[in-house]
RNA sequence: CCCCGGGUGGCGGAAUGGUAGACGCAGCGGACUUAAAAUCCGUUGGCUGUAAGGCCGUGUGGGUUCGAGUCCCACCCCGGGGACCA
């Protein structure tokens, strides 16, 4: 028995015992409830894992091990996420084939998971890249097709020139590609949408009853971007001066429907204009406007139709406070009024273009300083009748809203900035607070709106200069103003959202193909089942090229295909993008061998949802959006029964390693947010003091600071390795490395060697049917108490994910027990307790320290591997002592701390505190006015 | 600018509104040793005091409470995310 925690004489023996019993391949017996553990799925990197990814795995494990011996079926499974632009990046650099690459960097990820114990049950492991697999990742493409929700459309995209392909919004951080950093250009190339945006509502909405970090959950949230506004309509007219009242916008209805009806205006129409004619008019007496004649006003008909457009706007209770509108540059009603308006045309062309040669980069570097041109439209505003300049400017986007916005400088910082830079008006329209306005007066900040920065937009006060609506809330003024609109026709309340269509197509080769042919006549039909899988043809070179096809397309044996009727037609050649293939694993692991379907409905049922899902938080908007979408699509299908794929979700921490840098040399520059320049830890060792320092950086290979599992293993240990992971910190925190951290493991480890073969001698393997009835007292009570404890602590611990303090409450357990022993002969009842502790501790330990509990339970003489045997139960009657030490408080102030019977009463436990000579000094001679008695823990005497 | 986290000894961290600093690391003192490593025992927030003890102490300032690291308000700092989304 080892008397010390001694890992290379027996940690790889163990590995090799459980894989020969195939200790985890999945169980489903019946009867015993079920768990699901996941990891995410990771793509392969050829650098290896470091101990930095192992803090995703080992606390996992510790639950995945921790449910199996508390009797439930456990999937734990693993598998790789091998398609995609990494891998294919990758491929290229070192000048291989994408596939056997990948089979090579998996067998080392396997290998290493292997090496820290972790309990997966690789028979049902796969890749992504599998055929086997990725036929059904096209059988559920064809799902989404048929359901509408996928579809080819002609679109601007994000292009990465380096990576040479489309990307997803997702994908594109701050104009820059999220995976090379690489400026993303715009490119309308024809690409495949899946249609998240008819998911957006019940993306939000069930975030509610699922267990996920509140940040996560937020940041879902905010990428969906649900708001609440109207929509309206504006006209257009090309006079400034003229004011158009409603009735003349009334009489050019009038005469619109004239025109379309033959000259002749029908009788109920006429009819309905009248009504309306009446009600607008007192409308614009009562908010002030003009009540002009009736003219006929020719702005709104030059050459047929009259010109509107749209706006939408969530501060519809700004409305009086239009003083300009803009256009997003592409915007298509600006060629139709430059068309009118001719004058501005050279200055609107020349904007637009400069417009467009910006990068996304570009265009958000550059957000404070807004810029714009005068188009020489002018559009009425339906609320008072006023007409106000339209500009186009890049600070309006087309693909959000109507792509033309309704600007209120007064109370909108953007459109505050770009009035100050046009010289445009400024009219304020809701009352600002006492608080905004500082001192100065309401009449100041009315007569110089400009010099009052910033701008005041709270939603919390009320309307003024509306006219009618002067004095509503916000609440009040929108609803009222909604009403009206819709009322009239001119608006209608809407919601909008910021998510867009998820494109996945990527026009590169490593990625699972697009199950569809485009016959000659154009049209696309999708490959039948039993066609499928659509292989992915192995070829020599699959560089991508340049001009927006996928290398695919150079491929004339794949491309070029031949329907049963004998018709020509053309494969699809884009492939899909990553985060397809990992929308659904979590369901394949369910059933990963099945060969006529995606999955079995009743392995689905059993095994769905996920109820313990774990990763990093970099994949809070994509993976965790995408794989929510699809399932929610599949259980419509009747085809999962879930809506939710993973009911309870948690992000670990990122391990950090003390990371060398230098300071600049002379001439070198730094970018942004850097401090110094990054060394290795060879450059820092024949560098002076000064000119380095050291910072925690996470683990990577371009930082040249990984520690790797195999050389934490090597020197400490892998059961170290687990132990220092979970203890060092809270799962969700940030960890330093640190050689001494994982020391002190080894030494725990050892303590818990040690005090199981000291008193191995005393183990009775029986003590379970002889312990109850040997009365506990003295030292086997306190034997029996720090053992039950630690049963309720380690359970609870695992279960909320308070790993740190598990250990710590081990920890707390074996020095217990140490001082417990010290020069103990036992008698029987000791001998019984000492048994049930050692048996406890070996348990216990398990999860997180498998092969020395595996060795331990060994050297007890028990048979199989301690994975096998239930995990320990407490006792509640065991758990409290009898005495307990209360605080006695004077003034909220601690005074004394007495031992006193766990029992003790209200009135037992004034008593005692009363007379506590300590408390006395601070009572005599005072009045006690009150003695609050929380029982068990404390007395505080208020004199 | 907005939205999330988070600021506790020399360090990592613990603490259902109820004895702040559990547990560990590092340090210090001691035992064992020819010596060192390893191990074991003791000690370790600051100030003050011979001691018993006292005072201060969880980013800063206020508040609620018998009692605040914990709840509320304002602010400062650090980390992450989103950023012209109308």
């Amino acid at each position: 028995m080892p008397d010390r925690y001694e890992p290379a004489s027996f940690e790889a023996k163990w590995r090799a015992r459980w894989a020969k019993a195939e200790l985890f391949l999945t169980r489903e017996e019946p009867g015993r409830p079920k768990f699901y553990c996941l990891d995410f799925f990771p793509y392969p990197s050829g650098a290896g894992l470091s101990v930095g990814h192992c803090r995703n795995y080992i606390p996992n494990d510790v639950v995945a091990r921790m449910k199996y011996m508390q009797g439930f079926n456990v999937l734990h499974p693993m598998g790789f996420d091998a398609f995609g632009l990494p891998a294919e990046n990758e491929a290229i650099k070192n000048k291989t084939h994408p596939a056997p690459m990948i089979d090579r960097y998996a067998a080392t990820y396997r290998r290493q998971m292997d090496l820290v114990g972790i309990s997966y049950d690789w028979s049902r492991s796969f890749k992504s890249s599998d055929p086997t697999y990725y036929k059904w990742t096209q059988w559920i493409f064809k799902l989404l097709y048929q359901r509408g929700l996928a579809y080819r459309a002609n679109a601007e995209v994000n292009w990465c020139p380096k990576d040479k392909t489309a990307l997803a919004n997702e994908e594109v951080v701050a104009g820059l590609c999220e995976r090379c950093g690489t400026p993303v250009e715009k490119r309308q190339i024809p690409q495949w949408f899946f249609k998240i945006t008819d998911y957006a509502q019940r993306l939000i909405d069930d975030l509610d009853d699922i267990d996920w970090p509140e940040g996560i959950k937020a940041m879902q949230r905010n990428w969906i971007g649900r708001s609440e506004g109207i929509e309206f309509e504006l006209k257009v007219a090309f006079d400034e001066s003229g004011q158009t009242s409603f009735t003349d916008q009334l009489a050019a209805l009038e005469a619109e429907v004239a025109e379309e009806a033959g000259g002749q205006v029908p009788g109920a129409v006429a009819e309905k204009i009248a009504t309306l004619e009446a009600k607008l008019g007192i409308h614009a007496q009562k908010v002030g406007a003009d009540p002009m004649p009736i003219t006929r006003s020719d702005d709104f008909a030059i050459k047929g139709k009259p010109l509107t457009f749209r706006v939408f706007t969530t501060r519809v209770d700004t409305i009086f406070g239009v003083t300009f509108c803009v256009l997003s540059p592409e915007h298509p009603l600006v060629d139709e009024i430059i068309k009118r308006a001719p004058e501005q045309g050279p200055a609107v062309r020349e904007y637009q273009v400069q417009a467009r040669r910006k990068t996304d980069a570009e265009r958000t570097a550059d957000t404070k300083d807004k810029s714009g041109v005068f188009t020489g439209g002018y559009a009425v505003n339906p609320a008072n009748g006023k007409r106000v300049p339209i500009y186009i400017a890049d600070y309006v986007l087309m693909n959000y809203g109507t792509g033309a916005i309704m600007a209120v400088p007064a109370h909108d910082p953007r459109d505050f900035d770009f009035a100050v830079k046009y010289d445009l008006d400024v009219v304020p329209v809701i009352k600002p607070t006492e608080e905004y306005l500082a001192g100065t007066s309401l009449e100041d900040y009315c007569a110089n709106p400009k010099n009052h920065v910033p701008v005041f937009t709270s939603k919390d006060s009320v309307m003024m200069n509306s006219g009618e609506y002067d004095g509503l809330t916000y609440e009040e003024g929108t609803a009222a103003l909604g009403q009206w609109m819709e009322g009239h026709g001119i608006g209608e309340r809407k919601i909008q959202y910021k998510l867009r269509d998820w494109l996945i197509s990527r026009q590169r080769y490593w990625g699972c193909p697009i199950p569809v042919i485009h016959s000659k006549d154009g049209e696309m039909h999708l490959v039948p089942d039993d066609c499928l899988p659509v292989y992915l043809p192995d070829v020599e070179s699959y560089e991508p090229a340049d001009d927006g096809s996928s290398p695919l397309a150079k491929i004339s044996d794949f491309v070029n295909v031949t329907d049963l009727d004998g018709k020509l037609g053309r494969r699809e050649t884009d492939t899909m993008g990553g985060f397809a293939c990992s929308s659904w694993y979590f369901l394949r692991f369910c059933d990963p061998y099945n060969d006529e379907k995606p999955w079995d409905q009743e392995r689905v049922n059993y095994w769905m949802p996920v109820d313990c899902y774990v990763g990093g938080a970099e994949h809070a908007v994509m993976h965790l959006l995408y794989a929510r979408f699809w399932t929610k699509v599949l259980f419509d299908a009747g085809l999962v029964p879930v809506k939710e794929p993973f009911q309870k979700l948690k992000n670990q921490g990122q391990v950090l390693a003390m990371t060398p840098y230098r300071h600049p040399k002379q001439g070198e520059t730094l970018a942004p947010g850097e401090e110094g320049v990054l060394i290795s830890f060879k450059e820092a060792e024949g560098i002076p003091d000064d000119q380095k320092f050291y910072r925690w950086a996470r683990m990577s290979k371009s930082k040249g600071n990984v520690v790797t599992p195999e050389e934490a293993v090597e020197s400490y240990g892998a059961d170290a390795l687990r132990v220092y992971e979970l203890f060092v910190a809270p799962f969700d925190t940030d960890v330093q490395w640190s050689n001494e951290g994982m020391n002190g493991a080894v030494r725990f480890l050892s303590r818990v060697c040690k005090f199981v073969s000291d008193h191995a001698a005393h183990y009775d393997v029986g003590w379970k049917a002889e312990i109850d009835a040997v009365p506990a007292e003295g030292r086997s009570l306190a034997f029996r108490r720090a053992t039950h404890q630690a049963i309720q602590k380690a359970t609870e611990d695992i279960e909320r994910f308070a790993f740190n303090t598990y250990i710590s409450a081990m920890m707390i357990y074996v020095n217990t027990l140490s001082d417990l022993t010290k020069g103990l002969q036992p008698n029987r009842a000791e001998k019984l307790a000492i048994s049930e502790a050692i048996e406890s501790l070996v348990l216990l330990m398990a999860p997180s320290a498998p092969h020395t509990a595996d060795e331990l339970w060994e050297s007890l003489g028990r048979l199989g591997f301690t994975y096998g045997e239930s995990w320990p139960k407490f006792d509640p009657s065991l758990t409290v002592d009898d005495t307990v030490t209360i605080a006695v408080q004077v003034n909220g102030k601690l005074r004394d701390t007495i031992e006193i019977e766990a029992t003790a009463d209200r009135a037992a436990m004034e008593a005692a505190a009363l007379e506590s000579p300590k408390v006395k000094v601070y009572t005599d001679g005072q009045t006690i006015r009150k003695v609050i008695i929380v029982p068990g823990k404390l007395v505080n005497v208020v004199v």
